[in-house]
DNA sequence: TGGCTATATGGCAATTATACCATGTATCCG
DNA sequence: CGGATACATGGTATAATTGCCATATAGCCA
């Protein structure tokens, strides 16, 4: 029972992890809108396009989005629509922090 | 605004990034159902003392937990009460994964 | 004061993540 | 076919993460 919770943790990490780069947060957002391909979100992202391809394997390894050929372009789209949950409460998290801030700047 | 953008991705993984470890997804899940000191934290995690202690210092960091002097001992809660909606969209990603895995094991 | 308990921190080795370049593969078009 | 476009992947250098040991700091108590 250890040990499956244990496994549960890192499961979940894995997929922590893989949110854990700005670059691939970025894609994620961009996804919720529209399905992209890797041409479209290298020039959103900004970086060297097999950098993106690498970001969007690891999204894609850990079941975030899925892609679909489209003639000679990956087309990609996220696969959970729970991501709001997620941006919403990393948002309320900064926003906390801010106030925390906030504070400590007052009482100077 | 673009530079405003990339910095808000950049906090944005910082979190994530706190989040991407089993044993501080540990420790969050436990702090969810209770406050705890260091060391019930460190038999929970079952790593050595000070890895817990950083790890915790990782979470106070980016500002998902705070502690609190008792005595001798420092005493962590969580600051957000958020963390379910991370927690049940990683298991709604982790569910849909296992459906995927299911559908190829099946057509074997 | 001296020793014990509870935490935090510095240091260091090992693992992992990241980015870009070069190159491979596949599709499309003329 | 041959070239161009769109992606993916291997290689590799650099940076970040992680864990434990040793040690520092602080409160507690006899």
């Amino acid at each position: 029972m250890k040990i499956k919770t244990r496994q549960r943790y890192e499961a979940r990490a894995k997929i922590a992890k893989a949110l854990a780069h700005p670059s691939r947060l970025m894609i994620l957002d961009a996804l919720q809108q529209q399905e992209l391909c890797v041409c479209e979100l290298t020039e959103l992202v900004g970086s060297d396009q097999s950098t993106v391809s690498k970001h969007l394997a690891v999204l894609k390894n850990t079941g975030l989005v899925e892609d679909r050929k489209e003639g000679s372009m990956s087309v990609y789209h996220n696969t959970c629509q729970c991501l709001d949950g997620f941006f919403g409460c990393m948002e309320s998290v900064l926003k906390a922090n801010f106030k925390t801030q906030a504070k400590l700047v007052a009482s100077l």
